[in-house]
DNA sequence: TTTTTGAGCGTACATCTGTACGCTAATTTA
DNA sequence: TAAATTAGCGTACAGATGTACGCTCAAAAA
């Protein structure tokens, strides 16, 4: 059980940390972010701010895991959905378009230090894409019976080109990502499709 | 023909460009390059900064133009190099890979606007990119005799594909560059042959 | 009860930033 | 030749930043 002065000091941390979720935007990214300005925005003072974290890049990679985290677990969630039938592709990307419109900013974080100046984030970003990528891979080889190597490619192949979508779909408004969508579930069919035509091509040689 | 005066002053000019160039790295990216920085690295005082330049803005925006034409002409001529006969997507992957090698900061600053916080930068890199797209998705519809929206979706998913490895070759060595080029050109065929198979999918109806 | 711990604060400082202003000196124009 | 233009410089300033240091005072440990 936490003593009153351990729930408190966990507030103030989550007091933190959404206060750096929050001052996301389309035109401020995290590593714009300033020490004071988080801890203004938390209502701490500046020097505080170090009995919680190191430095920035120590808030930074804990965004990172906790946001990779919440992206994975609502996916999933929406996988169940589809397992009630359906085109897994299109509910698949139905669920991605909704989990962005209802956290914008953990996806920027995840988008932006991607391409980031700090080694660390990109691991981290990495790290996370790489979870999304084998959690594919695994299920496409068991479903559609492809070979590892092939699995792999075409997974990476595949979340490629939804995130890509995600980072564009972020400017846009509501009809321009239905358009969007639609065009995304194209392209991952050609993907899917594809891949299936050069794995028969290899089998039958 | 260009008095002395102004001779210099383009001099100056690209000096500056040249400075903010040189000054990107893996670790160093343009909105985090200050004036003085440049102006440091170029030689002049910073004030003299504004004889050429408005502010930080307009320096990147002209590196974002002239970047997205250098990478636009030497992919051209090795879309030449193609016409010889071989596999357009291999020698296309090769040039690519060619190009980054030569180039990294041109590639970096694209890279990473495309994603920044500048709405203006953003904007100018989506149509960088817009300028690859309908370069190859005229090429498709030409020679693979694609319907216009199937070529256009296709020419996007390839061209996403290959930036998306590009930005993940920046970070590797040699040896690596080369798997990862391998696995490109088996994913980007995945494209193709599934954008076939679902045109002649939709043909026979 | 007494002692120790530690979250949070305020002050202070060195460093860096963008840029306003006015000058110089060389080129260009008249 | 005389006048006008302008690239580049030096000085100066206000604002923001990270963080060192020492204090307080409530909670936890002894």
């Amino acid at each position: 059980m936490m003593g009153v002065r351990a729930q408190q000091k966990e507030k103030t941390r989550r007091a933190l940390v959404d206060a750096a979720f929050n001052q996301l935007s389309a035109e401020r990214s995290f590593s714009s972010l300033s020490l004071r300005e988080v801890a203004r925005e938390a209502n701490i003072a500046p020097t505080s701010f170090y009995r919680h974290f190191k430095d920035m890049n120590e808030l930074g990679l804990t965004m990172v895991d906790e946001g990779g985290l919440t992206l994975r677990q609502m996916m999933r969630k929406g996988r169940q959905r589809a397992e009630a039938g359906g085109s897994v592709i299109r509910i698949s990307v139905d669920t991605f378009m909704e989990v962005l419109e209802s956290n914008p900013n953990v996806f920027r974080i995840l988008l932006h230090e991607r391409s980031g100046t700090s080694a660390p984030f990109r691991a981290a970003v990495a790290r996370e894409i790489e979870h999304f990528i084998s959690e594919l891979a695994h299920y496409t080889e068991a479903t559609a019976g492809r070979a590892p190597d092939f699995a792999r490619a075409q997974a990476e192949a595949l979340v490629t080109l939804v995130f890509n979508a995600g980072a564009a779909a972020l400017d846009m408004k509501r009809v321009d990502r239905k358009v969007l969508a639609d065009r995304l579930v194209i392209q991952l069919r050609m993907v899917a499709k594809g891949a299936e035509a050069l794995q028969h091509k290899m089998e039958n040689r």
